[in-house]
DNA sequence: CTATGAACACATTGTTCATAT
DNA sequence: ATATGAACAATGTGTTCATAG
């Protein structure tokens, strides 16, 4: 599909990337535990989001330029490495946070308006 | 992808058979027509359906056994045959709706809560 | 087993082509 | 040109497989 034209909803990859920019922000990242956070949190409202689509979260946002990797061990005796995520440039983060909320402003209004203009 | 599990926002195919029930309602009805209107409503929102997916929606209710076809001149020198729809099972019609609607809040809760926990 | 990642497969949707008026 | 429909192609995402602790 060319330029933002014609769109729907925004899309799960979004969605998600915002999230994952949450969580650096408080600090408390790898992708699993994102991952559980997530599912606990949003299956109340039926959506449970897979791995795939974390890491691809997460990989796309270090393709933006946006965050960057870092390895590190994992506490407890089992010497794990596991993959933590920091900042490359927070600037672009929370330009991305603003058009997400935008995108999520519009998907709102669509919404709202076919519950308003059927029911 | 099995079952209800896991699922993200309502897709744009149910949205628009909700929108091509509302119209049979209406009595003003055949594609063209419905897509135009909705992409004068919705363009302003950044949404404009494009009528392959128009046409999908309407076959996708003769399949469900919600709407049947019938064909009729249009009015006009012009002679032209355009298709036009109305209720094969109009108790059917109103469950698909109710059950759009259960998705459409759900949808709604979700995004709603992104914007709480991120903004 | 957990964690990360890639590969593969399928589902949804957009674009183009065909046919008839 | 308008209207309908199908075929094709690209995207988005779910499932499975691979590798490493």
């Amino acid at each position: 599909m060319p330029r933002g034209e014609g769109k729907f909803l925004i899309k799960q990859r979004a969605f998600l990337k915002l999230y994952m920019i949450r969580f650096v922000e408080e600090h408390k990242m790898y992708g699993m535990q994102a991952m559980d956070e997530l599912k606990t949190s949003f299956k109340p409202l039926g959506y449970e989001p897979n791995h795939s689509e974390i890491y691809r979260s997460l990989h796309d946002l270090i393709d933006d330029g946006i965050l960057m990797r870092t390895k590190k061990v994992q506490e407890g005796a089992k010497y794990k490495e596991i993959v933590v995520y920091q900042f490359a440039d927070y600037e672009k983060a929370k330009l991305y946070k603003k058009q997400v909320k935008t995108d999520l402003d519009r998907s709102m209004s669509l919404l709202r308006k076919a519950l308003e203009d059927v029911y």
